[in-house]
DNA sequence: CTTTCCTGTCTTGTATGCAAGATAGCCAGA
DNA sequence: TCTGGCTATCTTGCATACAAGACAGGAAAG
C-alpha cells in the first residue's frame, strides 16, 4: 500500500519475510532466530528485529525463552488441535455466510487450482505447501473482509509448522481433491455444501497428523514431573477453561 | 498464570489495562497513549510501553501516526462493518459447532445475564458495557479454545469502540434480551438456532449504529482530495480485494 | 573416569541518548 | 487584521550501552 516510507518497510519486511518463509516451509518449527543474526541480515539493529519478533509473538508465530532466544513455535499437539478447530470454526462460518461468487473469484480460484495441479506433477514441494495453504487464503479474500484474511493467514501458518511437526506424509493428492470439491460447491451456489467440505477437508488433513508424535521428547517426563511446559502457548487466559467444542460433521 | 516472573508482567499490565480500559468503555476511540506518560505511569522505561504498543498495535486496538504518537483506533465505517461481519462469522461458526452445554457453563452464562440484568437496573453503564462484551468471549470460552478466545477479545474490544464512536444510545435491554435467547437456544441444545440467534443479535447491534457519522469530519473533504486516510487500517493486505460477503439471516 | 564448579561467552532485557519530524505559538511584515 | 515564517518544544524512531541470566567447556578434585 504506502510504500512511500522507509522507515514502516523494513519492519513489515522482516515479519513478512518470516512469514512467508513458514508459509512456504522455507523455515522449520523450532528454529532459532537470533535477534542478532537477523539485525544484521536486514541491516538494522535489535531494536527494530525485536519490534518484529513481539508482533510475531502475539500473531503466535514465534515465541521467546527468556534469555535464551526466540524460536519459532513449535505447536503441541492440543495446540495444533486448537488451531484446526479455530479454522474449522472460522472458514466453515466463512463459506456459509457467502452469498455468490463474483466471476473474478471463480477465475482466481481456478487459476489456483490449476496451479496446484501443474505444481503438484512437477514436485516442487515447497511450493505446493505454499499453494495448499494460500487456496484457504484466497478463499477469505473472497469475502472481503480483511480481518479474516489476517486471522486466516496467521492460522494457516500454524498450521503448516504443525504439518512439518505431525505429518508423515504430505497427501497433496487428497488435498488438492478437497480444494476441487469445495471450489464446485462454491461455483453452484451451494455455500452450506461447500462449508461442510471445508470441515470434512480440514478433519482429513487433521486426521493424517501424528499427534502422538512427541517434538520434544522431554515433554513426558516435563509433565510427569510436573514441571512448566516449555512454550508459552499462547494469550492470556483470563478464566479457567472447560473444553467441549466437537467436530460438526 | 506465571506470575513468579515479574519481568513479563509489567508489559502485559500495560496491554491489558489499556485493553479492559476499552472493554469497560473507560478509554474512548482516538485517545492519546503518550509513551513517556504510560512509562511514568508504569514506573518503566519507555522500551517497554512501546514493545506494549506495538502488540496492541498488531491487535488492531491502538494505531500509531508517524512521530505525533499513539492513539486508539477510530474505526472508519468501513473497518466497522468489517469488524461485525467478522464476528458474526467466527461466532456463528462457533455456536453451530457446539455440542453440549456442560452445567458449569450453564451455570456460568446464567449467573453472567443475572448479573446483566442486576446492572441494567443498577444503572452502572461501563460496567454493563463490559458485561455485554464479556458475554460473547464467555461463549467462546465455554469451546474452550484459547485462540478464538482472544480472537473475540480483541474483536469485542474493538467493537466497543465502534460503538463509542456510532451509537447514539444504547439500547441494553434489547441486547440483553438477545444474550437471553441465545442462552436459551444452547440450553435447549439447539445450536443451529442459538447460531442464528446470534448472527441476528449481531445485526440489532449493527443495525444500530450511525455509520453516516463521521468520527473524522474532514474524512469527506480527505477522500474527495484522494488523500490518503488519516489511519493505518488493519494488517498488511497483500492482494487486491473485491468485497461482497453478506449477511446471513 | 566421573563429578563438580567455575569462568568465558552468548543470549535477551532494559534503559538511555540522540536524531528527526510534527506542531503550536509568537513575532514580524504587509 | 491577516498572513507567513521561524523557533521552541514535544513527539516517536532508532541505535547503542550495559545488565543479567543461560549455557558450554574445561579444569580440578575425588
Amino acid at each position: 500500500m504506502q510504500d512511500s516510507q522507509t522507515s514502516e518497510t523494513t519492519q513489515k519486511t522482516i515479519e513478512e519475510t518470516i512469514v512467508s518463509g513458514i508459509l512456504s516451509a522455507k523455515i522449520r518449527p523450532g528454529t532459532r532466530l537470533s535477534e542478532n543474526q537477523l539485525a544484521t541480515l536486514f541491516s538494522v539493529s535489535r531494536t527494530r528485529v525485536r519490534e518484529a519478533m513481539m508482533r510475531l509473538e502475539t500473531r503466535g508465530i514465534v515465541h521467546v525463552s527468556p534469555r535464551r532466544g526466540w524460536f519459532v513455535v513449535e505447536p503441541s499437539a492440543e495446540e495444533a488441535i486448537a488451531v484446526y478447530e479455530a479454522r474449522r470454526v472460522i472458514e466453515a462460518g466463512l463459506l456459509r455466510g457467502m452469498r455468490a461468487l463474483t466471476d473474478e473469484g471463480r477465475k482466481a480460484l481456478d487459476a489456483h487450482l490449476n496451479e496446484e495441479k501443474s505444481v503438484m506433477a512437477a514436485g516442487d514441494r515447497q511450493r505446493l505447501t505454499y499453494l495448499m495453504g494460500d487456496f484457504h487464503i484466497r478463499i477469505a479474500e473472497l469475502s472481503g473482509n480483511a480481518i479474516i484474511v489476517d486471522i486466516l493467514r496467521d492460522l494457516t501458518a500454524r498450521t503448516i509448522l504443525i504439518s512439518m511437526l505431525y505429518q508423515s506424509e504430505f497427501h497433496a493428492a487428497q488435498s488438492h481433491d478437497g480444494h476441487c470439491r469445495i471450489f464446485e460447491a462454491m461455483q453452484a451456489g451451494d455455500f452450506v455444501r461447500a462449508a461442510e467440505l471445508s470441515v470434512e477437508h480440514l478433519d482429513e488433513v487433521e486426521m493424517g497428523l501424528d499427534l502422538t508424535t512427541r517434538p520434544d521428547p522431554l515433554s513426558e517426563l516435563r509433565s510427569s514431573l510436573s514441571l512448566p511446559p516449555k512454550a508459552v502457548p499462547s494469550g492470556p487466559t483470563v478464566r479457567p477453561k472447560k473444553p467441549q467444542l466437537q467436530r460438526s460433521n
